[in-house]
DNA sequence: TTGTAAGCGTTATCAT
DNA sequence: ATGATAACGCTTACAA
């Protein structure tokens, strides 16, 4: 009672393996009758594809593999969940790895996946990954195809999706000012990743363009957790702002906290913008404003990009993702 | 430049490929020098094992495949997350799919699967699935392992994880009784989940054994979001409630809301005890009080089990995983 | 439109 | 301890 094979349904129906293979796959070249034996007594037999032997035999599995610091992070599971709809869709199953922010994590599951055969790779690094040599080394001559997103590195081959973080800065700070806030301090995280340093440019324009001062002295380059959120509200409102450009919205959530034991009002005394619209921003009082980056549009794009690697209609590129402002209590002084 | 292969290993030393198979698998039966020779052969080609290949021959992929109904909620990105790690030491790799709740979607990921030949499926249930059947049929005869977690059909083959909900509402419960709560209404959710029905028991029975009157007029069997959340609530303050007992944390959100509208003190006037412990619930304020499932628990206890099965150190079983409360402000009358 | 036949890279069996 | 050989199920030139 082993599974059935197609050279089960041809003997069954007298005709050669291949035919069925052929007539299995959609292949032009069948009769149409033939076509219908074959299907008919597949579903009868109870035949399914030996996804293995077929994907052996072509070389390549018809598998994309995606790799994250961490699955368990809302940004990262958005991400996900939007790739995997666009891979079934197309036919690919999704292969995770998770690097838990490690580079040593990051190189054994690039080896896996190479080792797996996987059609491509979808990957954002690790925190401790500093450059793409593991990568390209483990790629090299497999033509495994590879689209990076987030944390990103722009030389190597493939495709790069990321967020448009300077505008989302830049739009969260004219925000700020529009609401009439004066001074307006910044924690903009650490500065050697990418998108924590457009953030940090984005929110230096907006300063620019409105005409306001920039002042270094009220920039934070710190992690962005509740603890730091607090501690740089703290000093930026001891420096005498009245508002805060958060590259977090858990560091966001510290400031909110610091200003409240404070006895400041928000929005009246002291607004905030988060970034990253985390779902509990929502339901806090006073609600937060923060930037949104889209993660589902940027898992989708990404697969979609990959899709497009693996048919051969793109040859690697750039695709930014839009950010929007999400405005919310903790910075809507005008609408008070 | 194609990928080297064990016979050009072999080729290059003067052995055959079953030799370097063997050293390679890290079979007894080598020469400690041949081994030796054959590693560093492999490691100066730059070979990599084929996957595709091996698992070919073997007929069955080192592959573990995992269905959720979505993958970016954080009750299953933990269970996720955690399962991953415990699957990668083990050198099974994971693939994904997610059914968005529908059956038609399960169907086809367990078709995916199937013909994949992954060695083993976790699975938790769409909410459209009603019973067994397609998952029955898709693995008959196939020796493929199956392990449930949370939504469960007991009556599969293979072993089950589940939380112990009976008593994660009745500590609840009992907690709010322990605060001094004198009639605790229970928004417990549609009963024809277990989970919830077994919540349902759990707090009917804290009552009991704590010689209160069960009252089936606030007990409300609606699905657990914010807006029913704010209306059971709502019916339970008109009804004399003091408490509310919530199978979820939106839901009970939504009752702290409406709490706060209806000018009532929380923890004092009112208190709430929500489900699920979501990131939120630490962050607002009041903060809220809430079962914990422990995620990841439930995610690394299905790994191994899985583990187990493929193993054959078991042949199946159910797995309880524990909850604890996490008391926080929204119940704690006494510590006030 | 269908058949023939080779072969993908690995592992398992059997022999030496 | 190693070699020879077959086989896994499928796809794909090439031939008919």
């Amino acid at each position: 009672m082993t599974k059935p094979t197609i050279v089960d349904i041809a003997n069954e129906l007298g005709i050669t393996p291949s035919t069925v293979s052929r007539a299995l796959a959609g292949n032009a070249n069948v009769k149409e009758s033939t076509r219908k034996a074959v299907m008919d007594c597949a579903r009868k037999m109870g035949y399914e594809r030996n996804d293995l032997a077929s994907d052996f035999r072509r070389g390549v599995a018809h598998t994309v593999g995606i790799i994250v610091p961490r699955i368990n992070r809302e940004f990262f599971s958005s991400i996900i969940s939007a790739a995997e709809s666009v891979f079934v869709e197309a036919g690919y199953t999704v292969v995770i790895c998770q690097t838990h922010e490690k580079a040593e994590d990051e190189r054994r599951a690039l080896k896996t996946l190479a080792s797996s055969r996987v059609a491509g790779i979808l990957i954002s690094h690790s925190a401790e990954t500093i450059d793409g040599k593991d990568i390209r080394e483990t790629l090299a001559g497999s033509n495994i195809k590879l689209v990076q997103f987030d944390r990103v590195f722009p030389s190597l081959p493939g495709s790069v999706v990321v967020n448009d973080d300077f505008n989302g800065a830049y739009a969260a700070t004219r925000h700020l000012i529009a609401n009439g806030y004066k001074r307006i301090g910044a924690l903009v995280g650490y500065l050697d990743t990418d998108s924590f340093r457009n953030r940090f440019e984005g929110y230096k324009a907006a300063l620019t363009d409105a005409g306001m001062q920039y002042d270094a002295s009220i920039v934070y380059k710190e992690t962005i957790v509740p603890e730091t959120g607090y501690s740089c509200a703290s000093m930026a409102i001891d420096a005498g702002c009245d508002a805060l450009y958060s590259s977090g919205d858990f560091s966001a959530l510290g400031a909110l906290e610091c200003a409240r034991d404070r006895g400041l009002d928000i929005p009246g005394d002291f607004g905030i913008v988060g970034t990253a619209n985390e779902k509990f921003g929502a339901m806090i009082a006073p609600s937060l404003s923060s930037v949104d980056q889209h993660s589902a549009e940027i898992g989708s794009n990404a697969a979609k990009e990959m899709l497009r690697l693996l048919s051969g209609k793109s040859e690697g590129g750039s695709i930014t993702v839009g950010t929007s402002l999400v405005v919310r209590r903790s910075s809507s002084r005008n609408s008070k």
